[in-house]
DNA sequence: CCTACCGATCGGTAGG
DNA sequence: CCTACCGATCGGTAGG
């Protein structure tokens, strides 16, 4: 009984959609997708830090995002990919970030000290994001747990060939490298549980006083090199 | 209409519980009201570690308890009420531990050594209440928050008062105390996150390696004292 | 992108 | 300590 008259208040499966609302209203979603997608992030960050992601149920996000519960099923396939998409995406901007900050920087002095520079850059700056990555490894299947542990792996190696490096070079100092890596990640990971940005400190001084730490905790001597100014960016 | 055969298969609301059952068994609870606090607190710990308290939920609880969920409210008010009396139970015994091993040692240096002990000693064996510790603050009520932040504060205050009297001695050198501080409250509680009784270190190696980190962060010179053997307890 | 719905489960209470 | 229940809400799906 398909006429030529039929009404179809609905369109295109993907993306491109034009809904009837129960209101009556004619709701044109267009391009509004990719808005869409960056606004699911940002909620579902803010919801998973503040209610734990097990807790975070489909309709507060969805309200967040201004959207009805089960259009949520056009952004993922179900609640454990949304979650798995979103820390994936988080450890991958980290080790990015690293790798370009990184490159091209030899001694193993400059290397430390610009590590310490971009983790506290990244997890002041990106705190929430920072929380769940770290506390909702819990809520992973077994395979996705793997594979984000796998990306944490690599970001931590960076830090233990710097170490490794410096200690073979003579520069630095320490009874086990392995414990030492995970001393510092801790040391400077702690700095997002407390961070303010109305605090006593601003990043620049923070960062100053990490290095020194750092230095400090692995026994480096003459740790103040050339070239050893301190780059930041203000949190938004 | 109360007559003198009056059947009562149920007794006592405060603990002394004789049940019958939907199987038609007489359930003698007598004094076991208090090994099922035990239970419930253990329990508590462990699905929160795992699901996060919100997720947490009561007939999960009462399942590992091996009770009906209405039964819980004979232990506490509401949900919140359990979740605080757990946290606040967990900082009480930390704070508790380490007065008793600070009891009668003045030497900084010493004061700091066994502060390291005691932390990592607490968190490695009771990582799971530390974990919920350091995370389920957000599922708190403000009030609640506040005092379990207090007695935090308290701890904290101690690592503070050590790091300053140390440097007053002229022993540590730091920057910021204040900082210090929070640097190595997170380099030594990160232990609690990665840690295994089956790992490559010992408590009592992991305790050596971060006591030579804590002085080194803070530029001491000749911490090797008398009287620095490590004490610890292995994990149950 | 929506409506309407599935079976399951939630924290909490009444009453015994 | 139990049974039985309250109204609300859950993740996910069908169908358009």
């Amino acid at each position: 009984m398909v006429g030529i008259f039929q009404f179809k208040p609905y369109t295109c499966p993907s993306k491109g959609w034009v809904g009837l609302r129960t209101d009556g209203q004619l709701r044109t979603i267009g391009s509004k997708g990719e808005t869409t997608e960056r606004v699911l992030r940002e909620a579902g960050v803010r919801l998973i830090a503040r209610h734990g992601f097990e807790a975070m149920s489909l309709r507060m996000l969805a309200k967040e995002v201004g959207v009805q519960a089960g259009s949520l099923y056009n952004y993922f396939d179900n609640k454990q990919d949304f979650l798995f998409d979103l820390l994936a995406s988080i450890i991958r901007d980290l080790v990015d970030e690293l790798l370009e900050k990184l490159a091209g920087i030899e001694d193993p002095r400059d290397r430390l000290r610009a590590f310490v520079q971009e983790h506290i850059n990244f997890h002041t700056l990106r705190k929430e994001e920072v929380f769940i990555g770290n506390m909702e490894l819990r809520s992973l299947s077994p395979a996705h747990h793997r594979e984000i542990r796998s990306m944490r792996d690599d970001y931590e190696k960076v830090l233990e060939d710097i170490i490794r490096d410096g200690v073979e070079a003579g520069y630095f100092k320490c009874a086990d490298i392995g414990t030492a890596k995970l001393a510092i990640l801790a040391m400077l990971t702690g700095v997002s549980t407390w961070y303010r940005p109305s605090g006593r400190h601003t990043i620049v001084t923070l960062i100053e006083q990490y290095v020194e730490f750092t230095f400090g905790l692995l026994h480096a001597q003459d740790h103040v090199q050339e070239g050893s100014r301190v780059s930041h960016r203000e949190p938004s």
